[in-house]
DNA sequence: ATCCACTTTCAATAATTACTGAAAGTTTAG
DNA sequence: CTAAACTTTCAGTAATTATTGAAAGTGGAT
């Protein structure tokens, strides 16, 4: 078989590959750039860096420091060194499930949770009237909906 | 005790809820404005019109039509009629747990779908080197994972 | 047919969010 | 110390997404 030929699939492979997962980006809640700096390290054998980023996805330096850290910060890609050379080095958590619980339990701290703080403070409300009550069920109903879902989130999460 | 203690109180804990829910729209991945008429249908006893979504949240007939419409294009918000009046009024499903399973089955559909569909595509890929192979396991391991994140919410939307 | 009471659409605009690139900051080697 | 190699920041800009409001559409009543 040609090269070409392979090359242009592997090529194709690729591109579907970090532009499916960029979609699915917005399924998590994380930007499509840093999707697909995700998907990038996720197929690339060897740590990669900043440059090599930048040139893959054709973005600016800033973009590409700026949705490394973020990965960094979520915990799904980790900084390495690579002997003899001061660059620093990028590659990602590969297990699909650790993936799936990092990016659970950061959501759950930045979404979830604050909703259940303000929940919570609708408690001290005590109802005087239809309206009122109709108001106090509801926002029980969701409470105890929201609880649930972060005790789910919790079970799947723990280590 | 004097009204206007309650009256604020009420005030302030449906503004409260209505913000709250709104911010968990990103959650669920929906637009701010309609969690937010949707908390407001959740919260109302009688099925309000366009006009007093307008009112209630202070945004144009336009946005609370378009709104409307897609939350009663995600299965949460029914229309209904009030006998008399040649208006559309609006309610929304009180369920939680029911509600749930509609965003969930709405957005399994939007997006988990096509990217169970863009991973298929992937298993035509034969690689022929290293790096082709790393392709290879990595979409092999993730499209494993999706199907099984669709099956699990398959189950959970099961009526 | 025409008016009225409503609903829908959509081009224009506003608000938000993402991205760039150059300048400032940091670290290491010599 | 200074220079070089690299990283971070951030004001400006671009791209995207949400919102407005007026005009067009719909359908029932007279």
């Amino acid at each position: 078989m040609p090269e070409y030929l392979w090359t242009v699939k592997f090529e194709e492979a690729k591109a579907l590959f970090i532009e499916s997962w960029g979609q699915l980006g917005s399924y998590w809640g994380i930007n499509r750039t840093m999707a697909q700096i995700q998907a990038l390290l996720l197929m690339s054998d060897e740590p990669l860096c900043t440059d090599d980023v930048m040139a893959a996805l054709n973005i600016s330096r800033g973009n590409a420091n700026m949705n490394i850290r973020e990965l960094i910060a979520w915990g799904i890609v980790y900084k390495t060194f690579v002997p003899g050379d001061r660059k620093e080095y990028f590659k990602s958590e590969k297990e699909p499930w650790e993936i799936a619980k990092r990016v659970a339990r950061e959501r759950k701290k930045r979404e979830l949770e604050p909703l259940l703080h303000s929940l919570q403070g609708l408690k001290s409300f005590k109802p005087t009237d239809k309206k009122g009550r109709e108001l106090k069920k509801v926002s029980t109903s969701i409470h105890k909906m929201a609880k649930q879902a972060d005790g789910m989130i919790e079970d799947l999460i723990k280590d």
